[in-house]
DNA sequence: TTACACCCTCTAGCTACTGTAGGTTCAAGT
DNA sequence: ACTTGAACCTACAGTAGCTAGAGGGTGTAA
């Protein structure tokens, strides 16, 4: 029987974070001491081990959810997690994009600052002429 | 002199954002009508752009202060300006690297989905199995 | 004057947690 | 048995950066 701190510190998760999962569904509620502390067993470690290695890869927690489900139904057809893990290397690749032309252009005004005066500052200059620039009106965030 | 909708439009900024970005003392409070709208000019017009760059640039709003602040003060030294876009762009080149590494696990994950049932998906395999995994206990969000 | 697009404030909601306050329980040592 | 102290509990507020909605007022052109 494993507390929270210990299920925290083998997965790699703050204590908080547990809670917060069970409390919006993603963790099953545990059972409790006579003192009302919970107690888990090895397949809430191993539920907990899915959910943050899917967290590191970026997925959401509604798609982790999706497939959790999947995990819990063996019989199911595979291809709704595929879609799923692909739906997400999409993003991922997206993102990369977006953060490869950010880069460049980061790159360009740091290069270009001689370090004058504020007057005088490229990475200034650039930030206010959006004309020279080569990303989008699109979404933020990278 | 220009409707909240206008700046918004020229700048592609919803109208929310200008007023949330008033209420956070990002953007000045402008002049109003009699009726109590809201009415900008061109400085407005510029300081949003400017703003709207540097969030496209994934500039946090803290930083974007920070660079408002010196583009206001023309004598100071230009090195507060490029220190925030090195961080910047060491931000953005950690975060290349992640995704980098997110990317190539995904990859492997949906190449080897052969589109069985979930018992024998890959796809659940490598997200249950933490040992597969290239990428450490780290912070999330890619 | 009458549409009607646009504007106003205020509040709540989003993701995925994290932190704090104020109190309780468990396990080990004496 | 008792005491200590780490770890646990609930409940609520806060983070970033917006976004959406309700319920109502304003500006302008026909």
């Amino acid at each position: 029987m494993l507390t929270i701190g210990t299920l925290a510190k083998r997965t790699g998760t703050k204590v908080q974070t547990i809670r917060y999962y069970e409390q919006i569904g993603l963790m099953p509620e545990p059972g409790r001491t006579d003192g009302g502390q919970r107690r888990y067993g090895d397949a809430e470690l191993d539920r907990l081990a899915f959910i943050r290695h899917s967290r590191q890869l970026g997925f959401p927690l509604d798609a982790i959810r999706e497939l959790l489900d999947l995990s819990d139904a063996p019989d199911r057809p595979c291809h709704e997690a595929d879609e799923i893990a692909r739906r997400q290397l999409k993003l991922v690749e997206q993102r990369m994009e977006r953060l490869k032309a950010l880069h460049s252009e980061l790159k360009r005004m740091v290069k270009e600052c001689s370090g004058g005066n504020a007057a005088q500052c490229r990475v200034l200059e650039v930030l206010r002429d959006h004309s020279e620039c080569l990303t989008e009106h699109d979404q933020i965030g990278a």
